[in-house]
DNA sequence: AATAAAACAGTAATAATTACTGTTTTTATT
DNA sequence: AATAAAAACAGTAATTATTACTGTTTTATT
């Protein structure tokens, strides 16, 4: 049960550490190899799992099939180009208030929501235009 | 390129309105083969992508790794138990507006956003309870 | 009735992820 | 430092949801 640490798994966290795109597992997998180049898949897949149990990262589910991975874990909103797929950080305020009004008629108890935005990101947009 | 008239394609859409729980694909086929036992699951998937595309029912991709369907396509927010894993309608206001505070401090385009919320279901609830 | 397009059943392929197995690494204890 | 148990690993196989393919059947139009 005690943790132990392994070599895979501090390159994997810092890997994550320096993506602000938030890469799927098959992506991190292949960069780590250029460091690391015997690491095999399982252990990329069983490490950022361990990793977003512990809360170290954050696992989105963005719903085009495949887990995105993201080191920053406080609590931010995400986008999605409908275009290009890119994954991109939002700078909001809070819209954590929508969890109380789900509640008001559920007998049920909401604990949280997933959200996040889509549409056509800034380069998409200016590729369009041309 | 026209559409044409199939019976797998009514039973399918027809067993879809009969339930408010959010079926997934798998389910539907092995409803809809009660009724008509050598569809196959092929044509399900098929007809189901068919119909959310013409709009008739929705897609929902809900984080758990499957999709699940409505044949209810009015616009309104749902919820997944984390327990028990049902998914349940919400009859909330509307939070659109978040569309908009996202928008704010944001160079793309946003069109829209996905959300549900998550919890205890009422039934989860009580069995914890005794 | 003839025909072309669409849909089908059944099967094979794909893609992401998880599970399994025998070996290596880590770490606590002598 | 040697030992030993637990954890992690590499590599591979299995699983799951979904999509693609192929030859046949159904629909709807001439």
């Amino acid at each position: 049960m005690a943790l132990k640490y392994s070599k895979q798994r501090e390159l994997i966290k810092d890997f994550l550490c320096t993506r602000k795109d938030h890469p799927t597992a098959d992506i991190v997998y292949t960069n780590v190899r250029q460091q690391y180049p015997n690491i095999s898949l399982g252990t990329v897949y069983r490490n950022l799992t361990l990793l977003s149990d512990m809360g170290e990262i954050q696992r989105l589910r963005l719903g085009d099939g495949v887990d995105h991975f993201d080191a920053d874990t406080s609590p931010h909103n995400h986008f999605v180009c409908r275009q290009c797929g890119c994954v991109l950080d939002l700078s909001m305020e809070s819209i954590d208030h929508i969890t109380e009004t789900a509640g008001k008629n559920f007998s049920g108890k909401i604990e949280g929501h997933i959200t996040y935005f889509y549409g056509i990101c800034e380069n998409c947009c200016r590729d369009t235009l041309s």
